[in-house]
DNA sequence: TATATATATGAAACATTTTTCATATGAAAT
DNA sequence: ATTTCATATGAAAAATGTTTCATATATATA
């Protein structure tokens, strides 16, 4: 592993692992949304939305645009479905169960 | 994304989402170690080790073998060479700078 | 320019996770 | 059967991360 890959996965991973962001990610990938719609979707304060989506673009899973005084966010998808598909052929193979871990 | 999906991600980054564990797993790229020897490579406390080791089992990010009286872990690299490229892809392309993130 | 709308931000309160330390377990050696 | 060695475990203390709430900023509209 090169110098540095160990920080940089765990910004990476830290950056995943949370509920709210996961789900914005989800939603995400339906298509671009502004926060409102997020919020929205997400049954979640405007507030915290917001806070949730720094660390994502920041770590660049999302990207933003600015259109009047919206901000809309697109999933970069060429890092996350790639990174959805490992997550999912994994659990297939290791947890069953679905989301709970084989003991 | 099946449902439970959402689940199994939070499960597998939140187990990722560690220096420690992020630090053996590197470790056990070079090969299959007990703990002793991971605890003397991370220069962290058995016990610590002992703990961090748990949930990389759960996810089946290591498996472990019974020796005599040590415990053998071997990564899973099915899983977890694909997983390291994804993150060195993304930085390479997304962080030049190694870990830190862009603003 | 005043107001409304969309989003972001700071800081305190709250929650979860990690680390440490003492001790338990279990297999091997004496 | 006792001791030793390797590892695991429980629980308190310490560290991190998240959520909320009040407010700031920035663009658009009246």
């Amino acid at each position: 592993m090169k110098k540095g890959l160990s920080q940089t996965c765990y910004t990476f991973f830290s950056t995943m692992a949370n509920p709210t962001r996961l789900a914005a990610l989800e939603h995400l990938r339906e298509g671009p949304m502004n926060v409102s719609q997020l919020a929205e979707a997400l049954d979640q304060e405007q507030s915290m939305v917001s806070h949730n989506l720094r660390p994502l673009i920041l770590c660049r899973f999302v990207h933003v645009e600015r259109r009047g005084r919206e901000r809309v966010y697109t999933l970069n998808r060429e890092t996350l479905e790639a990174l959805f598909n490992i997550v999912e052929n994994h659990a297939e193979k290791y947890c069953p169960t679905g989301g709970r871990c084989l003991r």
